[in-house]
DNA sequence: TTATCATATGAATAAATGCTCAAACAATAA
DNA sequence: TTATTGTTTGAGCATTTATTCATATGATAA
């Protein structure tokens, strides 16, 4: 990986061999951008809201909205962004569509979030 | 928990018993903000960049501001945020700090959510 | 003390975010 | 067709965010 010239860093304290090492081991760029676009996908309060309540049962915008309370289009712009990463998916019905949650993996990231939470408090 | 009256929906497909089951099983409020935050600290690419580099070894903030290419002032900026919600955690030797992982938690996270990521796609 | 180095802090700013409103779209029924 | 219902989309806006710059702080050594 290569580093700008410009980009120098006035300190002496460097350990080079700890930033080749964090070069090597790091992910590919597009890996942690869309990694880093899970989490920030999860840190949204209503968000986060949303995919909790979806690991109970499915529900319908109109249900999603009263929830969180907020407007249905604010929920469907939230649930657009969530199925874009694969977080939710949803099943139409007529004219209502039914969201749920599209892997079990984000139950078991919320779950292991709150462990950490639980545990150093 | 109590819905303001004047955020009444206009749809009539509302299933009332799931919205009162997402209510029971919902997270406390403060819980829910704060594993948002958690979850949201973690969903920045350099913060997450930063992360995951301290899986493998600690570093000072100065090589942290050389791997990620900004100044050393933003990181210690993402740093302090990162310490307050107990995700590193430092250690000074004379003038320097050297910022690790402060919970196994956090990479047990990274790689959960990595396998999200890989297997759906 | 003074000087230096690594880090932290505060202000300023450009970019991103989450919401609401208004309008469009899709499915169904009259 | 027209009307209605549930959902989506786009624009606009206020708030938040990530960065840089300039300055301050804390530890160490001369």
């Amino acid at each position: 990986m290569i580093l700008p010239q410009h980009e120098q860093c006035s300190c002496r304290c460097i350990h080079q061999d700890r930033i080749d090492n964090a070069h090597e081991q790091a992910l590919a760029p597009g890996e942690n951008e869309q990694l880093a676009a899970l989490f920030k996908a999860m840190g949204d309060p209503n968000r986060l809201r949303l995919l909790w309540a979806l690991t109970g049962e499915e529900m319908c915008v109109c249900d999603l909205a009263r929830f969180i309370g907020v407007t249905e289009s604010a929920v469907s712009h939230q649930l657009r962004l969530l199925r874009q990463l694969h977080l939710v998916a949803n099943r139409r019905e007529g004219p209502v569509l039914y969201y749920r949650l599209d892997d079990a993996h984000v139950g078991e990231l919320i779950n292991l979030a709150l462990e950490h939470l639980r545990e150093d408090k």
